[in-house]
DNA sequence: CAACATCATCGTACATCGCCGATGAACGAT
DNA sequence: ATCGTTCATCGGCGATGTACGATGATGTTG
């Protein structure tokens, strides 16, 4: 059931189209890193790393500038983690982060590769 | 209950930091866009829209390049266009949809400031 | 006008996410 | 060596998101 059809298959209203500009491979992988940035804590949070005097900063200084508990923050920054957007550095007693600054510039690309195209 | 510190305030660990490099309110708006994104399908719809020819792209050509039904299809383009990132325009018996190469930009623009900062 | 096609919306299961409290591991200080 | 602090992980509840089928609004065609 549900046959295909047998003629009117071509310019049926406009161009085949390519169908892969991003392919579902790479996809899955920049999806999971948008919504990675899909929270305003994680955004401010990533915000605030990037930014920070060399590109580092501890979880001291993160969470309280929120109004969310300690185990609530470092969830968020497990995400921005598992996302390859920041990494983690235990450095005596607390603990830092920093951007990963490649891999926010490729995310920046597709958007510009697709505002450009 | 929960007192707050009375002395060890300064120089804990750290500088201050500015804590506002994204202020609240865009980055909520901003978080919501890119929650947009932070799903394959609809990655892969918004790179097939802004790639297309004209920058335009009617659903008939997108719906049949996923294992998804149209309502399916139909959900993610919606929540695409509420995000901002593309708008609807119906010709005729098809709906063509384009891309917002300006919000894009906006998005393009957050992570390359925070790569450059 | 009537029949058809296209696309969006509505209602509904299933999975995932966001938040917290409690617990556990790592480190410095006494 | 023991204690206090810092931060991550675990377990749970409520809220949100994804997917589908069915239905409705809009526009074209016979």
């Amino acid at each position: 059931m549900s046959k295909q059809l047998t003629v009117l298959e071509s310019e049926v209203c406009c161009a085949p189209l390519a169908a892969a500009t991003v392919p579902a491979e790479a996809a899955a992988d920049l999806a999971a890193a948008f919504k990675a940035l899909g929270d305003p804590v994680r955004l401010q949070l990533l915000s605030m790393i990037a930014s920070a005097d060399g590109g580092e900063a501890c979880v001291c200084d993160l969470t309280p500038a929120f109004d969310l508990t300690g185990p609530t923050i470092s969830h968020h920054l497990k995400v921005l983690r598992e996302a390859g957007l920041v990494e983690s550095d235990r450095r005596g007693t607390w603990v830092w982060y920093r951007a990963n600054r490649s891999r926010m510039a490729a995310l920046s690309a597709v958007l510009d590769i697709a505002t450009t195209a």
